[in-house]
RNA sequence: CGCGGGGUGGAGCAGCUUGGUAGCUCGUCGGGCUCAUAACCCGAAGGUCGUAUGGUUCAAAUCCUGCCCCCGCAA
């Protein structure tokens, strides 16, 4: 198969390896434009930085749909490929490869389409997710399923490690995919509309952690913001960063803190978190127990 | 030229405004106490205070300047 990559973020790093490692042709690959990254400096998307390490031809467009359609026609490809491209594609562009386009989606549809399958999982507390290989469709998420593949969600992970496993599971699912099609064997199944739901864009404020919640609410989000944006609260105006936190028993009332084995802990509405390791706005992360040698002051303050 | 915080013994911080013997909590090493300890007591080692061995000064961690590095916000 001669294929066209579409994907920008570290996510679709491993399906574009697989793919290239495998007997099918990249063609090109199509990403975002550079963006200003921290601090104003010009970032490029992490597939072009990949794509161009591959010595694969790289195109980049603030909007495929309405600049791409040309490009697509001469390269002619068989299929394309999305993973996590981050612009919607019109019907005009999908149908032009003849073996039609697939999308490598974070979660088990019709479960949580949408932008941010992965860290919502976390936020809901589920103990299995996956990779779903699907039609990419206009509606976002919602083309025919061609396989899935489960994952078991561990106590331990992170998004920032879910991302990864799951990253790798799609990448070895999206091949497996492609080999389906191009044998003739792949089987859609369109998705059952009553089970479907949609998950919104992360943002920022989404990882504040509030006195209000339950302990074990707020883990959940300590591990879904992490590695971005990562959970927060406010102590006397300061953004304090919470990477690592573990569910413990509250000593005092919510919003207020104690230490525990050299640890402070934050009491909570019901229990309380210890922070193993956290970030003041400004300074450097470090482990609880270290932040607390310079900061005992903290156990006698209370988050907003 | 987006805004802002910071670089002080191994770790986390204070000291800088109002220049003048380098401090706190912890760790490390040695010793003591204890059935025991992330407890306690005694003692010790360890720092050209990011850098130009820059400028001002009798004297700079502290004031001024250039440079390097780290980080938060915003985008």
């Amino acid at each position: 198969m001669r294929i066209l990559f579409l994907g920008t973020p570290d996510f679709a790093l491993p399906t574009l390896r697989a793919l290239v490692r495998s007997k099918h042709e990249v063609l090109a690959v199509i990403t975002q434009p550079d963006k200003e990254g921290n601090r104003r400096v010009l970032t490029p998307p992490p597939v072009k930085t990949e794509a161009e390490k591959l010595g694969l031809p790289v195109y980049q467009f603030a909007s495929f749909k309405k600049e791409g359609v040309d490009l697509v026609k001469r390269l002619s490809p068989d299929m394309m490929v999305t993973a996590a491209f981050g612009q919607i594609i019109s019907q005009e562009l999908l149908d032009i490869p003849p073996f039609g386009t697939l999308n490598v989606h974070g979660s088990l549809l019709p479960k949580y389409r949408g932008a941010s399958p992965i860290q919502s999982c976390l936020l809901n507390g589920d103990t299995k997710t996956g990779v779903t290989i699907m039609r990419t469709a206009l509606k976002v998420d919602s083309g025919d399923i061609l396989l899935k593949k489960e994952l078991p969600i561990l106590p331990s992970d992170t998004a920032g490690v879910l991302f990864d496993k799951i990253a790798e599971l799609g990448a070895a699912a999206l091949v497996e995919a492609v080999d389906l099609v191009e044998k003739g064997k792949a089987v859609f199944t369109p998705q059952d509309e009553s089970q479907a739901t949609f998950c919104k864009m992360i943002a920022k404020s989404d990882g504040e952690i509030r006195k209000t919640e339950s302990a074990e609410s707020a883990i959940r989000k300590v591990r879904a913001m992490n590695p971005w944006p990562v959970a927060f609260f406010f102590v006397e105006g300061e953004r304090l960063k919470v990477f690592s936190a573990a569910q413990t028993e509250a000593k005092g009332a919510p919003g207020t803190f104690h230490s525990d084995q050299g640890f402070p802990c934050l009491n909570l509405a019901d229990g309380a978190i210890r922070l193993t390791e956290i970030q003041l706005e400004g300074k450097k992360r470090t482990l609880g127990k270290d932040f607390l040698l310079g900061h005992s002051d903290l156990l006698n303050k209370e988050i907003e």
